[in-house]
DNA sequence: GAGTGGTCTAGACCACTGA
DNA sequence: CAGTGGTCTAGACCACTCA
């Protein structure tokens, strides 16, 4: 009926799916729909965009194969909550992945430093020169063996919460995770020697083999955080699945037919 | 009308467009349907499935979201060209990379042993011991300078046609990705310490920090390679993208809701 | 022009499960 | 029981593009 419908704010050439599952999906990711909060289900949602079930389900069904949604029969539709950071790629979340393996888990926070951007911290994280950030430097110990060293920069322009919280106690991983809904990650791996600190936070000889996995987060464009978390190589390796093409990515729709 | 016409063959519960997209998707991976084939076009499996062609696009629409196909209006559903292996996780892809740079790229096979499968072999591979492989060993070159030192195990009763190939000439993993298209890869990566050959290989000096990447794929549960790509660690990092949940994989289905 | 896929409709039945 | 999502139907109009 309403295909002139105004769609709310941008006037995109989007299909009506497409259009509901952005705005959805904006719900979501602005935080304003907490993880756990109730998605309205198909009939209202059928009823407030004034189309058929099936174009809002197709909406719904993306949001819960990109993992943003939860769906139950009866029971409705559920912000997810969101995946456990490192699992994304199954590289061993240092945490979790010690806890269900009856290990213990320890962190210790090495240091801590509000300041403004340098230069250097503006590289890695994305920001401006100046833009206040927080940068921490801490270990992660699995049954008691150093297993992880991290060192994070926040921005607090986009997480000015940060700034108070006690990292002595929480990892900042962990609690970034549960605060703020990332958009979008990227990893760049990595194999360096160590150098002496590095060997020292992980009592590693100094030269042993070390992975290092370099992450930056944006929430819809918006830098959050960068970590570099150096393993020690020989105890540590990072697993991912794939099927064919996987997802398409920004840069890579390479398809051709002859 | 046919709720209950008889599925072809394996009697499953799966709903409809999943037994479409199922029998699609074994008809491209078994290679039947090479790269490049015209899919029947939905109007073709609507007749030939009897039913309606929601239902049908529903399982042509998810298998090119997975990259086994692509659409075009008017011109009809293809089976993709396989994607180019290592871009799945956006890995430098050494050839393509290199040449895309316009620098030149060389391959060296150093080794090649046809053999049955010892113990070791087996575990790396997945397959018996005992059953026909082809082992290579071979260096790729960027510029002139090493870049990255392969070691490979191929699976000829899967590939028999490997046994044949001239890979002084092609790359295995080249030949391979033209030849098979898989269906699932596992990719485990680390770090370690040069040893002595693979200095010599790369150029490197003994104990420096190496990158490996190792690389199992599969058709349809049947294991077709295995691979150990190692780079130095200086000169070579992987990067990832990605977004929240990513594809749900085989063993990580964490969802809850509250 | 005609064939193709992209999207959409206005219904329908079913399975599941919380109340 | 009643509400929810999962799936399906039998049509429809449109955009695109090859012949």
């Amino acid at each position: 009926m309403n295909r002139t419908a105004v769609p709310s704010c941008d006037a995109a050439k989007l299909p009506r799916y497409a259009e509901i599952r952005r705005e959805l999906e904006h719900a979501i990711l602005s935080g304003r729909w907490p993880p756990g909060r109730r998605v309205p289900s198909e009939h209202d949602l059928v009823a407030w965009y004034g189309c058929a079930r099936m174009t809002v389900n197709k909406a719904l069904s993306e949001l819960a194969a990109a993992g943003l949604i939860v769906r139950h029969r009866r029971a409705g539709s559920f912000v997810a909550v969101p995946a456990n950071d490192q699992s994304i790629l199954e590289i061993h979340d240092i945490e979790a992945e010690a806890r269900s393996d009856g290990k213990a888990y320890r962190f210790e926070l090495l240091g801590r430093a509000l300041r403004k951007a340098t230069r250097a911290d503006a590289a890695r994280l994305g920001v401006k020169p100046g833009a206040p950030v927080l940068a921490l430097a801490s270990v992660h110990f699995v049954d008691g063996a150093p297993f992880a060293a991290e060192d994070r920069l926040i921005n607090l322009d986009a997480v000015p919460r940060a700034r108070d919280i006690d990292f002595t106690t929480r990892t900042p991983g962990g609690w970034l995770l549960a605060q703020i809904p990332w958009s979008r990650a990227r990893h760049r791996i990595s194999a360096i020697n160590a150098d002496a600190a590095m060997a020292r936070a992980l009592r590693i000889a100094r030269g042993a083999a070390c992975l290092v996995v370099s992450r930056e987060t944006w929430q819809q464009e918006v830098p959050i955080t960068q970590v570099d978390l150096s393993h020690s190589g020989e105890s540590h390796h990072l697993v991912a699945h794939f099927s064919p093409a996987g997802r398409r990515r920004d840069g890579s729709g390479k398809h051709r037919q002859p």
